[in-house]
DNA sequence: TTGTATGCGTTATCAC
DNA sequence: GTGATAACGCATACAA
């Protein structure tokens, strides 16, 4: 860094308004009494210098930073993107800050240690894990040394508290819904647990509620996007099926893309569903039908658990499941007869 | 909070190794030489103890923070969304943090001004801004006392360091493509410069490219997108308008919307336009014709020059403008003869 | 109400 | 190579 002129302290602050220094510290922090008139002439001086407190060195005695660290696997989809900003509005209505610990989108385990490491030199007070990939075990370590909620996933470990849209819920109501229209033979693509814990479960609901139901159920596993390609394959080989389930809206797009380049009509050859309900792609413009997730909620909430955890308060419920709902659009309808 | 076990310090590791503090610091920071058996201890003891570096105590001594701020007006969107995401990235890899302040969405000037004090108390080394709408003006009293540079968004102010994709430039790609395609009546959805300082531009831009070459504009004023009705209407209220340019890609996916819901062929009846190129809207789903940012190089090259102005350089250009490319989908054709 | 003194955790400058 | 010691900017308990 090139030499910059030092930023101007409260002994400053207090020099240019003839008082000492504990003063200035007074109104600039509120807390104990001073004189109006020796306030107005702090008020000034400091405004004249361009005063501005210095968060680390009131860190350092308060032994507070009033930052809670939110680590955000991938920052760039919308779906965490929304999340980001419901969290920091709250935190700021609670007087709490947010710094974001991202990755290059596709986390390393070593990026995820370093991420982690920044968040704890940083003594932000609490941890917000916002990532389908992260395993509980890899929480757990800092759940014990911070108070750390987990938002957007489904979590059961006793000692991490989590806020979530039931993925059970969301998965079996797709899954009805397609049944309630009539189709007997469905593909669903699934993820494996291991590559998102979100994405995992709820399409695992989907399968199993299809079965349960007595449907025939193709599945294709389809860990990333890229493949959707390969997933239209597999589904036109077989015959009788007549609707595909995707595990994310951003999945259900990259199968409604290669379904118009083959010429597949949807719904009417084929009914496709998503999940998640983030972002323009699930407007009426495309009208998938999906899950919608309470993502500004789940944010908020979020924040306001992990805030009550700060303030040595137990939240509600160790586990919150907030409700999604379905939306119906047009990329479903009745099988053809 | 809560009661809570105090964070060890260097104090604690010199204690648990044996050695003095002055030992702890040169191993926990690499500067300085130490024994290699010492090393070992320390470094082992630090472990033991879940030993952090405190990021406050640090900078108070070293006056850096190895941090820049990011002032950004809307997470939530793709845009921005992916411009952090690219950000981050760039600035790890130069030994940066960045943090972030975001609004709520629609920032009030009171909201922005907090923001900006806010990562003024965090002592950030420098400060990237991203919003199409914070003016000039309101930006320079903080380019007076640190490095500024702003990013996607055009900004021709000499103490103001720049990068973004020439507004013009995108505007009159996309205006004479659809002159080439044969339009002569063409309607573009206008905003003004006080509501964006990107968007305003490159409406602007279209207007005048298509009034030199001769053709009949219809400025409609469209700030909101929730208005995307409205212009619809006032479109098909004109006779020989066979095209609508939208000044971003959210505002074309409304007027796609609306279109639908009006049973207005696109590009039969009407040719549409975008821009920007973010997100999941631009895919061969949709295959909206618009105007592509490199969104990513934006994000990568503003932190070079925060960098390069950290390091007392000058950066290349003062106003880096990149080259961003026209991409033509589906929502473009010739006019109906 | 105001001022003084102390300590927060770290790095840097010295002696040793 | 190692260990005291002095800042850094602020809040606070205490004295005035």
């Amino acid at each position: 860094m090139a030499d910059r002129p030092r930023n101007p302290t409260i002994i400053d602050v207090a020099r240019a308004a003839g008082v000492s220094k504990s003063v200035v510290s007074r109104v600039v922090s509120g807390r104990g009494s001073v004189g109006e008139e020796t306030r107005q002439r702090v008020v000034l001086a400091a405004q004249e210098l361009g005063y501005v407190v210095n968060a680390s060195a009131r860190a350092m005695v308060a032994h507070r930073t009033y930052t809670v660290g939110a680590f955000v696997r991938d920052a760039a989809t919308a779906f965490y993107g929304h999340l980001l900003t419901a969290m920091q509005e709250r935190a700021a209505s609670h007087g709490y800050r947010v710094v974001t610990a991202t990755g290059s989108g596709r986390f390393e385990v070593s990026d995820e240690y370093r991420a982690l490491e920044t968040l704890a030199m940083l003594r932000v007070e609490a941890l917000i894990v916002c990532s389908g990939l992260l395993p509980s075990e890899r929480i757990l370590p800092f759940a014990a040394r911070l108070p750390t909620v987990v938002a957007g996933r489904p979590e059961t470990h006793p000692s991490i508290t989590s806020v979530y849209c039931d993925e059970e819920e969301g998965g079996t109501a797709l899954a009805d819904h397609l049944l309630g229209l009539g189709h007997r033979g469905i593909a669903v693509v699934t993820v494996p647990l291991r590559s998102s814990v979100t994405m995992g479960p709820r399409s695992a609901a989907m399968v199993r509620r299809l079965r349960e139901r007595g449907a025939r159920v193709l599945e294709i596993e389809g860990p990333t996007r890229e493949a959707a390609g390969a997933w239209v394959t597999e589904v036109l080989r077989h015959d009788g099926i007549t609707a595909v389930m995707a595990p994310s809206d951003r999945h259900a797009i990259s199968l409604l893309e290669q379904l118009q380049l083959r010429g597949v009509d949807v719904p009417g050859d084929l009914s496709v569903t998503g999940y998640d309900g983030i972002g323009d792609m699930t407007t009426s413009l495309i009208g998938l039908t999906h899950w919608r997730q309470p993502i500004d909620l789940i944010g908020t909430r979020a924040v306001d658990a992990v805030v009550q955890l700060l303030d040595g308060e137990q939240p509600p419920q160790h586990h919150q499941a907030l409700p999604g709902a379905l939306v119906v659009g047009r990329t479903t309808a009745p099988p053809r007869p």
